[in-house]
RNA sequence: GGAGAAAUGGCAGAGUGGUCGAAUGCGGCGGUCUUGAAAACCGUUGUUCCCUUGCGGGAACCGGGGGUUCGAAUCCCUCUUUCUCCGCCA
């Protein structure tokens, strides 16, 4: 969410910016402006009346210790018209902040300049490639093949326990994601995060501080006897563990590292995009996120991009770097590098990184902020990235690494897998 | 799930109707002292919003919401959360 104060100092600011997102903000921020102008206006007029009860009530106190009944009766009096004033202005003015409220979170964030105009997926910039494409036979598998093959994801077991979108893994596969999980949290650990084990379930305010809520809602697994969302990402729980609170400098930037589990409802997916390990309800995946000055925030997307780069490189993938364009950013983003794989079997690029700047959109929803040298507080930037998404790593490592007699596991991981062979 | 207790500033903890944004202690920050540090001492130390070029002035906040009252941290209602004991349980 973008502070009303700025909406308020550059409106058309906003609205050229978010012009490069494909939005039309024109009559929002027009309403938000309106709004603002009233607000202040009703809240001068309700100070003033209450400043003025305020004065007479300590004299009603003074005068009744003085035992001078008839002066405090007399103010007594007074102070009954304007209490029907603040009665008829109070809940005016707390419907018009309601609805700004309504109107800001209906706000995307606004780009950063470095962000390419364009509509869809079409106009994103590949930044850097890197990585040996893989040369496989005609007959290789795609993965759900490899999978059952070797019987490591049983998907239909899945099937049977919870649903689709839910596989299960078995022997070397569950081996091996346990394997990528350890090597991506020591890694991060290595590179200066601090390792951190968050609920998975998050309340209303946690799923609202990151964006979730209100709009992503369908999204969310909802765990309605408790009111508790089942997180999409570790991104909601990692960053509301500032929620609300006041960093010093020397406290940034932060930055935390977790496994977990995440769940996507993904309603209306289907088709090739949600076979075999492409999409799924429930995956593994391994979170960065950093709580940064506002100064160094670009710093770190990058430091973070790079570092996304570090582990798709120790794992041998093809991979490409992505730079959004304003259409296909997210609502809550300035600027987003998106990482794919390339799945070879399958012959499709996949996502399985989003490192994202969100400047200061997330810390103005959970008041997350940190004081200055000049003693004045200010909204932190919050970032995160993948680092990685598991089910899509797989897919990439089995269907790329096939060979005649098996699946060959990458020298960086046999530490963690304990073999070098899937067969 | 049953019974009881509680929720106050970064933390601990006073405050049961009037000058309480809130004692006191700890912590934090600044200073004195010191070669440096510690100790001691002195000072300082919440947030949001409104008005103001500035100086400054004002409103709100003692878990959330509502009520009583001229006036509420304090009284009433309600919700939530936490703790203790019992039950169940990895």
């Amino acid at each position: 969410m973008l502070s009303l104060k700025f909406i308020s100092e550059k409106p058309e600011l906003i609205v050229s910016r978010l012009k490069i997102k494909n939005f039309d903000a024109k009559d929002l921020v027009k309403q938000l402006t309106d709004l603002d102008a009233l607000r202040r206006k009703l809240k001068s007029e309700l100070d003033t009346s209450q400043s003025v009860v305020n004065k007479l009530s300590r004299e009603i106190g003074q005068y009744y210790q003085q035992g001078k009944k008839e002066d405090a009766e007399m103010a007594r009096k007074q102070t009954a018209t304007l209490k029907e004033d603040i009665k008829e202005l109070a809940p005016r003015l707390g419907e018009i902040e309601e609805n700004i409220q309504e109107l800001l979170v209906q706000l995307p964030n606004i780009p950063h300049d470095t962000v390419p105009p364009g509509r869809a997926a079409e106009d994103n910039l590949i930044v850097r490639e890197g990585g040996q494409m893989p040369v496989l036979n005609k007959d290789a598998l795609p993965h759900w093949d490899l999978a059952r093959k070797y019987d490591i994801i049983d998907f239909e077991l899945g099937v049977k326990i919870t649903g689709s979108g839910f596989p299960l893994y078995k022997g070397k596969g569950a081996k091996l994601q346990r394997a990528l999980i350890n090597l991506f949290l020591d890694t991060a650990v290595e590179s200066g995060y601090t390792e951190v084990m968050p609920p998975i379930a998050v309340n209303e305010a946690s799923a609202f501080g990151t964006g979730q809520l209100p709009d992503k809602e369908g999204q969310m697994y909802h765990v309605t006897a408790d009111n508790l969302y089942l997180i999409p990402t570790a991104e909601v729980p990692l960053t509301n563990i500032f929620r609300g609170e006041i960093l010093s400098l020397k406290d940034l930037p932060r930055m935390l590292t977790a496994y977990t589990p995440c769940f996507r409802r993904e309603a209306g997916s289907y088709g090739k995009d949600v076979k075999g390990l492409n999409r799924l309800h429930q995956f593994d995946k391994v979170e960065i996120v950093e709580i940064q000055h506002p100064d160094r925030s670009y710093e770190s997307l990058e430091r973070m991009t790079r570092y996304v780069e570090k582990l798709v490189t120790r794992l041998q993938l093809p991979y490409r770097i992505i730079l959004l364009c304003g259409g296909d950013m997210s609502f809550h983003s300035s600027k987003t590098y998106d990482f794919e794989v390339f799945s070879a079997a399958q012959n499709r690029w996949l996502e399985v990184s989003s490192v994202s700047n969100f400047e200061s959109f997330q810390s103005h929803r959970m008041m997350l902020r940190y004081r200055e040298v000049d003693g004045k507080l200010y909204p932190a930037h919050t970032l995160n990235g993948s680092a990685l998404a598991l089910p899509r790593i797989m897919a990439a490592l089995l269907e790329n690494n096939q060979v005649e007699d098996g699946i060959k596991i990458p020298p960086a991981l046999v530490s963690y897998s304990g073999f070098e062979m899937i067969s």
